[in-house]
DNA sequence: CTACGAATTCAAGCCGACTTGAGGTCAAGC
DNA sequence: GCTTGACCTCAAGTCGGCTTGAATTCGTAG
């Protein structure tokens, strides 16, 4: 079978049909055709839903991740801007780098309340001394294009 | 000065004001004390801030973040339960490192779409091979463990 | 050919994480 | 003593990312 229906796509990928059916809506994925109404999907899909699932966990918007790879796999970024992303990635992993030991310290150490443990409040100085700016969970979006920096 | 109040906490930590009575208001740091009104923070806030930053780039909800390091301090997890969070960073860090490296592929590759290119099919093969639970976005919580009360 | 169930559309609702705005308080400098 | 402006509270609004529900349309198995 050539083309997967939305039901099959939903159990395989874990994502809701009903996910599928927004992802669509926006132009995050496409179905390529239709028999009567229903939906059907390239198993490429599949592909393209686990790198969602992947943008999604390292805190990207769907736009962002649309941005990431071409809403429909054509508008290909400027290559600059998307070493820029995966340098931001980078970070990203240092940040959770950091996080990880702060977490497996408090496991480990016995101070009371760890902001007094030096050990930790070493771990903590390091992380904010890359400001790291504030990011609202994102509700907004960057007002130009993926304009990372700052 | 032992005490900061709360436009210099927004100042240093490049949190804003708003979002500080936010955290407060569910529990996420606490203001020492009050002057008149206003509330006056302890300067450990700000450590505080850049590791509550560092969980949310990290892509945890407040409550998760709350549930990690006590909520007012104390709490204090359950060991047990840390170590394994830390190991849930741990696996996060590998999907980033993935999405880093196909980005980077991405950058460089001549493929037309990338969705055609082997090597790129092969990055999202082991991508998908840890199948990575969907991840609503977080509006759900965990059924069990680290639910916070409130 | 009919019934079943899986899919469809569309509108409305929900949750988290804040922001915004109106209206009020208060400490510090003049 | 007054003004100023940073802070306060509380209610309501916003946005992203879905989910839910009602009403409907199909393809297939019996």
């Amino acid at each position: 079978m050539l083309l997967l229906d939305i039901g099959e796509v939903a159990e395989r990928s874990g994502v809701p049909a009903s996910a599928l059916r927004y992802y669509e809506e926006i132009g995050l994925i496409r179905s390529e055709a239709r028999r009567g109404l229903r939906r059907q999907y390239d198993p490429d899909v599949l592909l393209k839903l686990s790198l969602i699932g992947l943008g999604k966990t390292a805190g990207f918007s769907l736009d962002e991740i649309a941005a990431m790879f071409g809403a429909d796999g054509q508008p290909n970024i400027p290559r600059e801007q998307l070493r820029a992303q995966a340098d931001e990635l980078q970070r990203q992993m240092i940040g959770l780098r950091t996080l990880r030991d702060a977490l497996r310290h408090v496991a480990d150490c016995r101070a009371p309340t760890h902001l007094e443990c030096p050990t930790f409040r070493a771990l903590l100085r390091t992380a904010s001394r890359r400001p790291l700016a504030y990011t609202p969970s994102r509700p907004d979006k960057e007002k130009k294009l993926l304009s990372k920096r700052r």
